[in-house]
DNA sequence: ATTGATAGTCAACTTGCTTGACGAACCGAT
DNA sequence: ATCGGTTCGTCAAGCAAGTTGACTATCAAT
C-alpha cells in the first residue's frame, strides 16, 4: 500500500536513525553536537587533518566542511593550526574538550549501530551494509 | 578502513539514488521537476487530495507540503480546487500537464528502482527493502 | 620569472524541511 | 443559538546541510 520508492525509503531510514543518534548523544549529555558534527569529528586524525582531506573523507565540498569546522572551532571542540610544511594549509585538530566529546559521540554512534545490528541480526545487518555500499559506489 | 556509520551510509546511498533519479528524469525530458516534487506528485489521487492528507502521506508537515504544492501550482502541474463538502479545505488536483509529467516521472522512478533490483538481484533487493522498512518503523 | 595548480576562505544561494501564529470554518455539547 | 475546542489551509521566519563562484596566498615546476 505504501508503494514507496527505494530512494524515499532510504531517506526515511536515515532520518529515523539520525533521530536515534541524536537521542543517544543526548543520553550521554551531549546536546551541543548534532549528529552531522559528531560524525565530522570522527574524521579528524589525532595529529590533525587538513580541511580538504576532511571534506574528501566526508564526501562534501571543502566549503561545506569549512562551515562544520567553523562551528566546531567556535564551540571550542577544534582549532586550526598552521601546517608547518605548507603555509597555505592549516590542519584541524581537536581540543581536549573536543576529544572528550568525540569519545562520547563515538560511543553513542556505536550504540545505535549495535542496537540495529541486534534488531536485524548479524546476517541481515551485514547484508544491509553490503547492499548499501553497492548502491553508493555507482558511477556510470 | 571506511568505518562509516550506518546512518551516513544510508544517506550516501540515498544521495546516489537521488542523483540517478534526477538523471532518469532528465533523460525523459523532465528537467523542471526535482525528485522530491516528482515523488510528491505520485501521492495525489486522481480525484484530488487534501493538503493535510498529502503531508501525512509524505510524512512531512502540512506547511512543508504547502511549499511543494505552491511550486507545482506555479509550474502549472497542479491546482487547488475548493472542497465541496468543507469550506476550509481545498483539494489538490493535477492538471493535464501535471498528469503527463507524473506519468513520465513514475516511469523514471520505476526505471531506477528496477535497475537497482537487477543490480542486487531479487533476493537481496527484497531483503534490503524489508530491512529498511524495519529501520524506519521504529518508535520507543 | 612566469605560470598554473592547490589550500583555505568569503559570500550568496539552494533544497527540503521545521516551528509558531493565525483566521476561517466545522462540530459537539450545553 | 452559541460557545469552545479542533481542524484546514496559510503566512512568515528560520534552520540544517549542503552547493557554486570568486578570490588570495602559497607552492611547484618549467
Amino acid at each position: 500500500m505504501a508503494e514507496t520508492g527505494l530512494a524515499r525509503q532510504l531517506l526515511e531510514a536515515f532520518r529515523a536513525m539520525d533521530g536515534e543518534v541524536q537521542a543517544a548523544l543526548r543520553d550521554r549529555g551531549i546536546s551541543d553536537l548534532r549528529p552531522s558534527h559528531a560524525r565530522a569529528m570522527l574524521l579528524v586524525d589525532r595529529a590533525g587533518t587538513r580541511l580538504g582531506e576532511l571534506a574528501h573523507r566526508a564526501q562534501i565540498t571543502k566549503q561545506a566542511m569549512m562551515q562544520v569546522v567553523d562551528d566546531l572551532v567556535s564551540q571550542g571542540f577544534a582549532r586550526r593550526v598552521p601546517d608547518p610544511g605548507d603555509a597555505r594549509a592549516k590542519t584541524v585538530k581537536l581540543t581536549a574538550k573536543g576529544l572528550r566529546h568525540r569519545a562520547e559521540a563515538r560511543r553513542a554512534l556505536a550504540t545505535v549501530d549495535a542496537r540495529i545490528r541486534r534488531r536485524l541480526g548479524d546476517r541481515r545487518y551485514d547484508a544491509l551494509r553490503l547492499s548499501l555500499e553497492e548502491l553508493s559506489s555507482e558511477e556510470e
